[in-house]
DNA sequence: AATGAATGAGTCTTCATTCAT
DNA sequence: AATGAATGAAGACTCATTCAT
């Protein structure tokens, strides 16, 4: 029995498109900074310059904004791997860029990587999201290989080096070497080799 | 940690550290099915056959008793390492062997290992409880080289083979492997071989 | 993510039953007053001199309490009825004093009995909860019937007698009659005639 | 009122009447699926394939175009009625024909009847509107009975079948009766015989 | 006449925590 | 040590209604 509301504001918000973007951006800084239990949606929609009903015209329910969040991330982070690949140059260094990029990414997302983490392995949505977006790294992976002339890895040996370098990426940005006296350098070299492994041609 | 075992009867209450160690018990197993936030201090009370008052008489809030069961589950797993290590034999059997029961312990503990991973990134608290723990697991690492006659790693090497090791685990545990198409068989394979570079005397 | 709550207050209130008995009859008068969609489960518990948490310590949800006052109500107005019949006398006067009282009964649970019809058609669960309640009166009308001395009746006579009634006296509670300008007193006589019919010794 | 038709397509908008006529089908429909509560004002123009400010474009609220359903209703019934009627033949067979196409008009509309009862009861405009239905009724019913050549009845007694058929075909309609074991039948020649009562001439 | 994005007060429900007994 | 009724702030989500276009 919702009583009845008065009418809505700005006219400058009318245009279509522009709320959802405000939404997504707003969230993802929520949920990067909070976590997603600490993000309540009627914040974000605040936030994002609306009224809380907004959001629920734009998404069902939090968790569908979360994971609208997560395929954004993804592709911020592989838009940047490739403009890095095709970018072209020395091998060496275009894997130290890589790797420095991907950390830098990763460093920025911390918080919200956090929850992305604890969520797939409690929520079976996230857990499958999750799954979808491996698949589709892998595949864009693949693809750098080839396009860098390299012999192309088996699924096994990408899929491993994606995980390695996401949590090694992941530790790093936590801060977790540097906490425990390692110097974070000496992760960077390693994950470095990894990848110019991965893509040396023969 | 031992296994949870059944909630006590009515009789086996008022015996002193009773209580604790069946709320521990209980907690353990409801952290490690729905994840801390899907966790309800009157329910472990409640299943461990107390009112919620007690629970409140033995912890001062929800997340002290999560970090007691970390606290154990850390403790169990490397009971069981070092009674694997100093079990002697050959080096290959026994990495194959340790990689073995460190996967075990994690399939079985996946959710609550879920849970620990996403809080530590978003609360201080478990992010310090966390690192203890990890110089924990590095002093015991480095006792057990020594113990297996090996020349001592770095502390960069031997944090960055538990961290690999762990995620690994983590992610075999989760079926990440399994769903992506790729045999765990071997992932185990290359942990086998990293543990046995570190422990190589030589 | 609920913060800390300061502790409870009034000292006065911790007798056990003494909430969900106060809570019951709040909610009857809200449903009788507003409906059941015109009641909110907070400002039950608020009338009651509780916190809105309080009323989830009893009730599931809102529909529970529902369903507790119906019950309540079916066994207040059999009561009255049972206490007309065992007081003996006069069929015919018995049977006046009898749709006397159950009208009564009705023009005070007016609203609470227009919800009740009206969620009964909605929801399977108030649906179920009213053929319960239906076997229950059959049952204690048929023993009723038995205690006067009169020929058992078959289940669908006692049936229709007991919805014509039910219908009539919502009818007039309701003031339907009155408002379209029939007399009241013309429909009591009928019922009075339909009940005596029933209960008239052979 | 028709039965409800399917939305309309885009190319049929815009024709005078027509989104108002598509809006009732819809949401008598939606009314006799899920009741008043349940329906949703946005639902019922999206379903009849207009944007929901459309709606209040026709209706000035969600209450006005349930009340249009009700009079629709009642115009459809008594259509059916004076249809049977006007008929001609005999008499009992005339009645047994009125029971059944009223009732199958109440099974039917069940849901949207049960909506109707309970918000007549909790809604002074739906207890205003529905008295007013009555009354037209009454006044169908009367000119019926002239029509048949039978004796004027009293307005009392005119109410009093109109109310018992009315509450016995919901009875039925709901299968009040077939749930307690009691056949339907059994109330069907109850009913037709109240009917022959009435219209029957000296 | 139609649109549809926006509104926002309202409502249910949860749960960590307290404290008088 | 144990109890358990009570707390109450918080948060997800709904939906009738409006209005600028």
């Amino acid at each position: 029995m919702p009583a009845p509301s008065p009418a809505p504001r700005a006219a400058s918000k009318r245009q279509p498109g522009r709320a959802r973007d405000a939404l997504v951006a707003v969230a993802a800084e929520q949920f990067n900074t909070v976590g997603y239990y600490g993000t309540d949606s009627n914040r974000i929609a605040r936030a994002a310059g609306y009224a809380p009903g907004t959001f629920y015209n734009h998404f069902p329910n939090k968790l569908a904004i979360f994971l609208e969040v997560y395929e954004n991330w993804v592709t911020w982070e592989w838009q940047r791997v490739r403009e890095t690949v095709t970018a072209g140059g020395d091998l060496a260094a275009m894997c130290r860029d890589l790797v420095r990029r991907v950390l830098d990414h990763h460093r920025k997302w911390r918080v919200f990587r956090a929850s992305l983490r604890a969520l797939s392995d409690t929520d079976p949505v996230v857990r499958e999201a999750r799954l979808v977006q491996r698949e589709r790294q892998l595949r864009i992976m693949a693809e750098l290989i080839a396009l860098l002339g390299a012999p192309p890895s088996s699924k096994a040996e990408m899929a491993i080096v994606t995980y390695t370098v996401e949590r090694a990426c992941d530790a790093v940005a936590d801060g977790d070497f540097e906490a425990l006296g390692v110097l974070a350098d000496d992760v960077v070299r390693y994950l470095e080799t990894e990848l110019l492994r991965l893509v040396r041609p023969v």
